[in-house]
DNA sequence: AAATACATACCGACCGGTCGGATTAATATT
DNA sequence: AATATTAATCCGACCGGTCGGTATGTATTT
């Protein structure tokens, strides 16, 4: 790669992860062009060049994002062996993954918030979920298969899983001190694999 | 109440409301004051004589829904017999009211996102919040005193059902297609009660 | 020299909020 | 009952400022 491409796209990356924190801190439509640019270091020319739009910019986090946490699922998808217990170990990833990336969390919501209304925004992140929600029922579906799960609807409690885990986020973002959701997440995933297992 | 009371009720009303639309339509940023005041068939002047200024009626739009939900929820509170049918029931009580004011959910993810940066709205959207988990809490302990449930930490129990539903909720209003929510409701929730009740 | 990468100055649209005044209704006065 | 006074409600033109995006110039690399 030639230093002007290395340089080029330095500045690129620049730009996204100054936009990410810009958005995160004060949210998409308080976010100006001019502040992503003044973070970046970079001119509103470098900006433009880079990038055709603001939404360009918010887009390309976005699939930037998806890309990432498809990549984490995949990751588990080989360390699976015994099935109940991976799917104790893929309910308690997302808890991670925000946890780590915790500041983040407001542009995840600006994301749902846009996909509402935008449905390029929409399909791109239904469509990445769809995945995710196949990709449990699958793995409840080979539990069954080996005998370890007993026999049930493996897609409605694929979605069963995934809206707990969802439903704790959420509070947990918006209420860290309300509860200890650590222990929150162990409780209901013990309860549902206690259901669900077959003895 | 005198006729100029009335009609300025009246203005106040139609404002709210009309904001209301404004804002589930087009999301708050993008909501101009002019337009709410076009929708509302009434001047700029009205508008500004009866809020100090846009974030007033959001804050004010969100105060009535608060108090719609705190509203129903105390309903709930006085037709309890049986504590785990009156929890199953309470689990499936939001899906059937987002399922009637499906159009304003996405104003209720502005409360949320907006909650992350304004301290204000966060108040008034955690507080009560936790009361809602407390109650249900409260429900589980009289199951509990009653022989009806089994011996447990009631909060951390209660925040593993508020979780699940909160979690079908946002699935169910971004993916309505994706699965047979009302389903994965029973589902969840036949799963969870069945581990608790005292048998 | 040609192209890529960036910088600066600027435009036009828009938007929240203001302001002076008009209109309506309630009250006091005659 | 008629009129005058006051207060509340509402109108709409307008302002200050911001912001996304553009036009044009410059520097650096190939």
């Amino acid at each position: 790669m030639s230093p002007l491409q290395q340089r080029s796209e330095a500045t690129y990356n620049r730009i996204l992860t100054a936009a990410e924190a810009c958005f995160a801190d004060n949210g998409y439509d308080a976010t100006g062009v001019a502040l992503i640019c003044q973070t970046a270091g970079v001119s509103k020319g470098a900006f433009y060049h880079h990038f055709s739009s603001k939404q360009e910019v918010f887009l390309a986090l976005l699939s930037r994002w998806l890309e990432s946490t498809e990549t984490q699922l995949k990751a588990f998808q080989e360390t699976t062996t015994n099935v109940p217990e991976s799917l104790k170990l893929m309910a308690i990833m997302p808890q991670h993954i925000l946890a780590s990336a915790n500041q983040n969390f407001p542009i995840y919501l600006e994301f749902l918030t846009k996909a509402v209304r935008e449905p390029q925004i929409w399909n791109a992140t239904v469509e990445p979920y769809r995945r995710y929600s196949e990709f449990i029922a699958q793995v409840i579906e080979t539990g069954m298969e080996e005998g370890s799960l007993k026999s049930m609807d493996a897609l409605i409690s694929a979605r069963v899983i995934i809206s707990f885990v969802l439903g704790v986020l959420l509070q947990g973002f918006f209420d860290p001190e309300g509860a200890d959701w650590e222990e929150v997440t162990q409780e209901g995933i013990r309860v549902l694999l206690n259901n669900w297992v077959q003895e």
